[in-house]
DNA sequence: TATCATAATGTAACCGTTTACATTTATATA
DNA sequence: TATATAAATGTAAACGGTTACATTATGATA
């Protein structure tokens, strides 16, 4: 007494077709007569029938899931670029899993195992740290598996990317700075060999030299993007023999943290200091003070990496090609960031 | 020329033995002989033999999905709890997705949908705003599917619940408000009939009745957990006829959005008003100033969910029995609470 | 109307597992 | 040693779809 199982077979006899109509009213309805096509949906329909993604994978030889690495899921940042991700695929037959891409056991190479077990048909990477054994992986199968990087990278890959214009991000907050009046400017930076740490440098010393300002090497402080890593940096800079007048943070998180060691240790923002961020996280708008940062279009990014995997699969467009995409960012100025008289 | 496919007959063939010993050396290890173990074994490191989930699934009548869904992936409350799930579900068979439970769409009923499709094998809901058509499915079908609240909840459905002490809380931040001094004390809650909402409202309610306070109507504003709704709810407080000296938030976001405004306006806090949240959330010891709240053990509440579902799925325990899971809060105090002398 | 090309349908094999059942092998007991 | 029992293994039938190939229906053309 098979019940609701056999579903296809069901259906078909509900409908008086075979099997093979049902399926192709369902996969490849430009194949079916008008007839049958309305035969089929009504038996559907009357049978409460619900594919099984198992079967069909199976046959397909796929799996139906996307995996998408994030360093940190803790990290705000990334939650809208997950949202443009999961928006993008809701009407696919994809499934989207997300994944802290370190794992939880510190041993557990979590890309280098999806990767190898090719368990997901795509992969979306955010993070730039990948291990050596997903790298070697990474480069010898570039164009054979649908793989992108989206705001973090790692040079000398093949593999799509999706990025925000990092550098000109930089350069804009240094100009906007610059236009204050500000002359003695700091950078909280990543990591220091981050590709993103790497990009926003680049920008901010090639605006710098451009506006004739020097860069006093205790003015960089390197971070990590993190709230902690930030309210460290703030020692650093209040210890500079020559204190600048403000200090531009490679994340808002590290703004964050650095405005409240400020204020703890007496200094006010952006009375004493200016402080700058960058992402524009939802957060900024409502820190005290209002965080003047450099947006980036996080669901922008979201969008365009999961409409670049969809592509890939389809075969529109081959992996190991790197085609490039850099998305634009937006200065946003509220209230962390004052104008000084320049000092003769 | 079939190559890598036919998987688990090729290991049977490299191990010299039937491929029912290569599966139950996968999935029921007792029932083999170590020998045949061990010659299996082998077969597969040396084959790189990767088991087909698909397969696996179709023949197992599952997904290997458990399905979660949050309200909001980009408020920064549930990263945490995400990350207990992920790492409890992370050494099983299991996949875990996360979604935005209200869908994209406006139209769509993602729950309802996931329910009436049995996509996943356990659904774990962190919202307590069901559909009606998800509700009157989850009163049918309690004890036949997997399915676990967490945080939030619905009250008379039959699920098991796991989610912090809320009512405790609530009366933890009055008491430990009431020995700062303060008499007059603000509360701004969630949505209305939302559900920790009700709990913190009593909690609030009981603790004042039993410190014989009263609270004046127009202290007590509504919100829905945002930063732009504390944001909104400041206004209100400043309003107040007689003003409170200090206002409890039912979320950290709401203190947030709240404490922002008041500078805004040229209030201070804690010099001038007094404010107090719910959750700690990372950010709350970073903000300006650092946050004093009332925490839920976030990733306490993550594990337990998780771990519930596997012991449901494992039939250990039966859904639709309504095992209360209670998880204790705790008083964190920071710098966003002053005491003040009691006005006589 | 007969003929042919094309569109629509049906039949059945296959995807890679698990597991009921049959069979063989090992172990304990008389 | 013969026999009964238990443990280990093997054979083959599912699971529910897709699709190559064969067949039938349809429409156009001579």
């Amino acid at each position: 007494m098979k019940s609701g199982s056999n579903s296809i077979r069901e259906v078909a006899k509900a409908a008086g077709v075979s099997i093979a109509s049902v399926s192709r009213t369902l996969s490849n309805p430009e194949q079916v007569s008008e007839k049958t096509r309305s035969l089929v949906m009504d038996a559907i329909e009357k049978t409460n029938y619900k594919i099984n993604r198992a079967a069909r994978n199976l046959r397909m030889h796929q799996s139906g899931e996307i995996l998408v690495l994030v360093p940190n899921l803790g990290n705000p940042f990334f939650s809208e670029i997950l949202s443009g991700i999961e928006k993008t695929f809701q009407n696919t037959y994809y499934n989207v899993l997300i994944a802290n891409s370190l794992g939880y056991d510190e041993s557990e190479d979590l890309l280098a195992g999806h990767l190898e077990n090719n368990h997901a048909d795509g992969i979306i990477i955010l993070d730039g740290q990948v291990s050596p054994r997903a790298h070697s992986w990474l480069s010898q199968h570039a164009a054979k598996h649908n793989v992108i990087f989206a705001c973090e990278w790692v040079d000398g890959l093949e593999q799509p990317i999706i990025r925000s214009n990092n550098a000109q991000g930089a350069a804009t907050a240094i100009r906007y700075l610059h236009s204050l009046g500000h002359r003695k400017i700091a950078h909280v930076t990543g990591p220091k060999e981050n590709i993103l740490t790497l990009a926003r440098s680049k920008g901010v010393t090639e605006e710098q030299a451009r506006l004739g300002l020097t860069m006093d090497p205790e003015w960089v402080v390197e971070g990590n993007f993190s709230l902690k890593s930030g309210y460290r940096a703030a020692e650093k800079i209040l210890a500079a023999k020559n204190r600048p007048t403000c200090v531009f943070c490679d994340s808002d998180q590290m703004a964050f943290g650095l405005i409240s060691r400020f204020n703890i240790e007496g200094i006010r923002v952006p009375e004493d200091i200016s402080v700058m961020g960058f992402d524009d996280i939802e957060l900024s708008e409502f820190y005290v003070p209002p965080l003047t940062t450099i947006r980036q279009n996080r669901h922008g990014i979201g969008t365009a990496a999961a409409e670049r995997m969809l592509a890939l699969i389809k075969n529109e467009i081959t992996s190991g090609s790197n085609q490039e995409c850099k998305i634009e960012v937006e200065l946003v100025v509220r209230n962390s960031c004052k104008r000084i008289t320049t000092p003769k």
